[in-house]
DNA sequence: AATAAACTACGAAACTATTCGTAATAAAGC
DNA sequence: GCTTTATTACGAATAGTTTCGTAGTTTATT
């Protein structure tokens, strides 16, 4: 039962609690109100709607309520990865590999990672292609 | 004057004029449909908007209008991808790389270009480095 | 126990994007 | 020229999201 992706002020909360675990609606309010002014009721109401869309969890600890995500945060972004992919590269993943590589300013030791994850790809199709000789 | 990133229906259509051309309604609204079902009046109400935010052209040819595309396509996919990253990826762009990459099989011809590309962008900051020294 | 402070519940307003029905207009075919 | 057909113009309905005011509830303070 795949769920729905989230909205853009989902995220924002499910990308607080990712970050700093469970948490109650005051706490992820004032981390919002670090980006962007937004009311508290706002924050209030959208996790409530997140709730009932089972986004989030809830715990009632004392007079206050205590979310968390329900949804993980790689497969929420392996989801709108692949939706951002189709719309906005036409399906072409490399093509928004190069483009991201070249807007924003990658450190060596990210460089190197994204090598090494290449080269692992790399040896993975080899291996495949040594199978299918053999076979 | 930075122009405010098209909407989902309108990136549908710009993907569509910038793959084609300049176009009617009538071509954009058929292309359209063989992937999702909708009206004429939709499409034509969407590109109508879109000229009036400038998104598009438009020109009078005999009884049909032409609309074009007036923004481009690398440029907005620029924006719409810090977008993204900022708000899917917390401004993790390499991060976004790696998941990319490991979701969709990339070719060996398209590996290559992006292992060239990092190598461009090492010297580049190797070129950096070695002027600072200088200096 | 009374008051104040913090929180939740609820409903409605505002905003945005999408959709499409209907009317008006222009062109094409007969 | 008249009818049919394709197009544009317009307005309104729908749907989804975000926003927040107000009321009610719970907890803390005195």
């Amino acid at each position: 039962m795949a769920k729905k992706n989230p909205t853009e002020s989902e995220l924002e909360v499910l990308n607080i609690l990712w970050q700093h675990g469970p948490s109650s609606v005051r706490f992820v309010n004032d981390e919002l109100n670090k980006k962007k002014e937004v009311g508290y009721t706002t924050t209030l109401k959208i996790m409530q709607l997140m709730n009932e869309k089972d986004l989030l969890t809830r715990e009632i600890s004392g007079k206050k309520h205590i979310y968390a995500h329900q949804i993980k945060e790689k497969a929420t972004q392996k989801s709108l990865l692949e939706k951002f992919v189709d719309s906005t590269f036409r399906g072409s993943a490399s093509k928004l590999v190069l483009q991201a590589l070249g807007n924003h300013e990658a450190s060596q030791e990210e460089l190197d990672e994204i090598k090494a994850f290449i080269e692992k790809i790399e040896i993975k199709a080899l291996i495949k292609k040594t199978e299918n000789k053999k076979s």
